[in-house]
DNA sequence: GAATTTTGACCGAAT
DNA sequence: CATTCGGTCAAAATT
């Protein structure tokens, strides 16, 4: 459906990735994240798992190895060729492009549920390594696999699957007493009342800066103490505490959260939530990765009310971070964006505003970017230093790019004109 | 046959 | 106003 006609105009040549066409499975033998523990099992990034196909594993390498066993493992019978992906999802992948800064192509997922939207796009290096994996917004579902019915007891489910968000804060979905239907249900029927619910909510803006790491210090941590990456910690029950951080700037809106990867303790997850309305203190911008990792964070705001519509061009910059938990936090833990941002705790309640406006579509969603660095292949710099953004290295103008689609209206749909023919 | 991936084309925003 | 660029669509190919 959606009538996208397809016209017939020349085109201009987008260029395609013709020369890369598809990677070979590379075997990511030496991967640090698997080697860490002995052998996880889990899937990578989106994961394939099914079995691998002697020809071409195509789409994204370096995930799909070491998954091979572990399909017909236990998950649950039902999925046959969904493959779920690390995270739990599953997701589908909907294009792939070679963006220009990078060298390597990125690919565009897109979560199968039904009504959800949210999207994620990873890249990755040629030996199979992912460099980048970018979440857009938030899954308002309980996760497909895991043998349970997402059903009425949902509450324990979820604490069972993810742990880190019921204890620290719970805000992320269903904490409460009946977390289900609350989205997904809501989000439908809002959504729109057409067909293409798609992209209803789709990302509003977009504002992608990036960080130097400095995660990797987290992680060997000079101290004693295990790893202090992380604000809160847990003993047990929490692996992947995160923190949150509000924007110190009076009427800022913008919130970020941290919390490590799923299960790469070197990787971080960044998350932004708004689009700050001021200036960068250019105090400090001192980013500068230090070791082979790097982080790249991306925001997206939600496309509520008070933003103000211009683009900034920088923005970021003090914020205030609450954090969720109870633990102490370190205060050297301050991940990659801490360098250049000043982000302070504190506690907040929850985010009220995650799952407050489910009805308005426009400012409804809550797109969320995290963006998680994935092993420190050092794809080497790419420091492409084309228009200005420069991917890894960029210390002093990365800063931040906005992009403001314009409130006004809505930019979601590419184009679904009810009266073009429809191709059958 | 259905779900998913591949991949060129198309669209909108930015330049 | 013309290009470039990133993201998405969708037909065709895979699985
Ligand atoms: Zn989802």
């Amino acid at each position: 459906m959606v009538g996208r006609t397809q016209h017939n105009r020349p085109a201009v040549v987008e260029v395609m990735l013709h020369n890369k066409k598809e990677f070979l499975l590379q075997i990511p033998l030496g991967n640090p994240l698997e080697n860490t523990g002995g052998r996880i099992l889990q899937l990578d990034k989106e994961g394939s798992v099914s079995s691998l196909a002697p020809r071409k594993l195509s789409h994204a390498p370096g995930s799909d190895l070491h998954s091979l066993q572990s399909s017909q493992e236990g998950w649950s019978p039902s999925i046959t060729r969904e493959k779920v992906s690390e995270d739990g999802y599953r997701w589908r992948k909907y294009g792939q492009k070679l963006v220009k800064g990078n060298e390597f192509i990125r690919s565009y997922y897109k979560c199968t549920h039904p009504s959800c939207q949210v999207k994620k796009q990873l890249e990755c290096s040629h030996d199979g390594k992912l460099v980048d994996i970018v979440y857009i917004g938030e899954h308002e579902h309980p996760k497909p696999q895991l043998n349970l019915p997402q059903a009425v007891g949902c509450v324990l489910t979820l604490v069972e699957e993810k742990p880190d968000n019921l204890l620290l804060t719970g805000i992320e979905e269903s904490q409460a007493p009946n977390p289900i239907e609350s989205t997904t249900t809501s989000q439908i029927s809002t959504a729109t009342s057409g067909e293409d619910v798609k992209r209803v909510l789709s990302e509003p803006n977009r504002i992608r800066d990036e960080v130097d790491d400095y995660q990797r210090s987290k992680q060997r941590k000079k101290g004693s103490c295990n790893d202090d990456s992380t604000p809160v910690d847990k003993p047990t029950s929490s692996p992947n505490p995160r923190s949150y951080y509000r924007c110190s700037s009076p009427r800022c809106p913008v919130k970020k959260h941290v919390e490590r990867a799923y299960n790469d303790p070197k990787s971080v997850i960044t998350s932004y939530v708004g689009q700050h309305d001021h200036d960068m203190p250019r105090s400090r911008t001192v980013t500068h990765n230090a070791t082979g990792l790097n982080t790249c964070t991306t925001t997206i705001q939600d496309g509520e009310s008070g933003a103000k519509s211009g683009e900034s061009d920088a923005i970021s910059l003090d914020m205030v971070a609450y954090n969720s938990s109870d633990s102490n936090i370190k205060s050297e833990e301050k991940m990659n964006s801490e360098l250049r941002n000043e982000w302070k705790e504190s506690i907040s309640g929850h985010e009220s505003e995650t799952r407050e406006q489910q009805n308005g579509k426009s400012s409804a969603t809550k797109a969320k970017d995290i963006v998680v660095n994935a092993n420190p292949v050092s794809a080497g710099r790419l420091t492409e230093q084309h228009d200005g953004e420069s991917r890894i290295e960029s210390k002093e103008k990365s800063a931040v790019r906005a992009i403001t689609p314009g409130p006004k209206s809505n930019p979601n749909e590419q184009h679904m004109l009810n009266s073009e023919p429809v191709q059958s």
